[in-house]
DNA sequence: TCTAACTAGACAACCATGTTGTCTATTATC
DNA sequence: GATAATAGACAACATGGTTGTCTAGTTAGA
């Protein structure tokens, strides 16, 4: 199907595209309208303990900065807030709130209700086989979410 | 080894990444420093007809101010001349340069010798079957090289 | 043929998301 | 206790996209 390097690269670049697009008009649709994958990361590193904006950044490969302005989004939306920590007055802890976690929730299925349908179309061994052969090309990399960048043109 | 739908969006992307950064330090290893995926997709579809700054934006699902911003580069760093149509007063034509072609050949060689690699990890067979499956999911939206945006964030 | 509709491209203003650099307050470390 | 490191705020800027508006040229239709 695919004849050439840079196929292949806009191949596994329109997948994932397909998937994401998918799955953000999908939240719109049910009313989280402006929720872009890079507010999904964040939310799953802040989960995941990135609990400070700093530490987001790290977490991310972003700087400390850039995660403040996404954490000031996700906070004016109420999807997150943040509070002094009394450990360490430096710090604003970070916190997801009932309204993030439900969005998390939401859009993971959404991705789930995909996946599904992709095994159907392909077979469940077939997924398998080409997860496994996908987490050997990115190797180490898949360890890290990584630059929310790449990640941020969206919205479907 | 991916236990979830975000996973799998998340390993596309990661996929992608892993190709697209190697290419890109390789490229900049080899001089063009700044040369962005963005830049081969806009050779690319100048290349396959895209002859106009409207054209462009059209081929490539972007406002055609924002095709013209990336012409401008491409044009400023001599990958690509801009001369008058002479058939339509208002079209300026556009050209790749033998540069330009120089950069988008180095870069499909160096995409290929990545898949070239992969192929050796998992085989050959194994290869095409996953190219399949992909093109399977991605449709009809293969199509389209679609909005630079998402590709644009990167440079390694 | 002449007018109306469309098209190309230029320009400006703006938005989003990232970057660096600088600053203050606080905490850690020697 | 002095020095270094860290958290976060703020400002300035780069990039790459958007709309909106304008002019010049083309095309189509009454």
């Amino acid at each position: 199907m695919s004849r050439c390097g840079a196929d292949l690269a806009l191949l596994l670049l329109g997948s994932y595209r397909s998937m994401v697009n998918a799955a953000t008009s999908e939240l719109a649709s049910r009313g989280y309208e402006d929720f872009k994958p890079i507010h999904e990361f964040a939310l799953r590193a802040i989960v995941a303990g990135a609990d400070s904006a700093s530490d987001l950044g790290r977490r991310t490969s972003v700087s400390k900065q850039a995660a403040a302005k996404t954490i000031a989004v996700l906070v004016e939306r109420g999807y997150v807030v943040s509070a002094p920590d009394p450990n360490d007055a430096r710090r604003k802890r970070l916190q997801v709130t009932g309204a993030g976690l439900e969005v998390m929730s939401l859009g993971e299925s959404i991705l789930e209700n995909l996946r599904e349908k992709w095994k159907e179309q392909i077979g469940s061994t077939e997924l398998a086989t080409l997860e496994a052969h996908l987490t050997e090309l990115v190797g180490d990399a898949a360890i890290r979410i990584d630059a929310p960048g790449w990640v941020a043109q969206d919205s479907a």
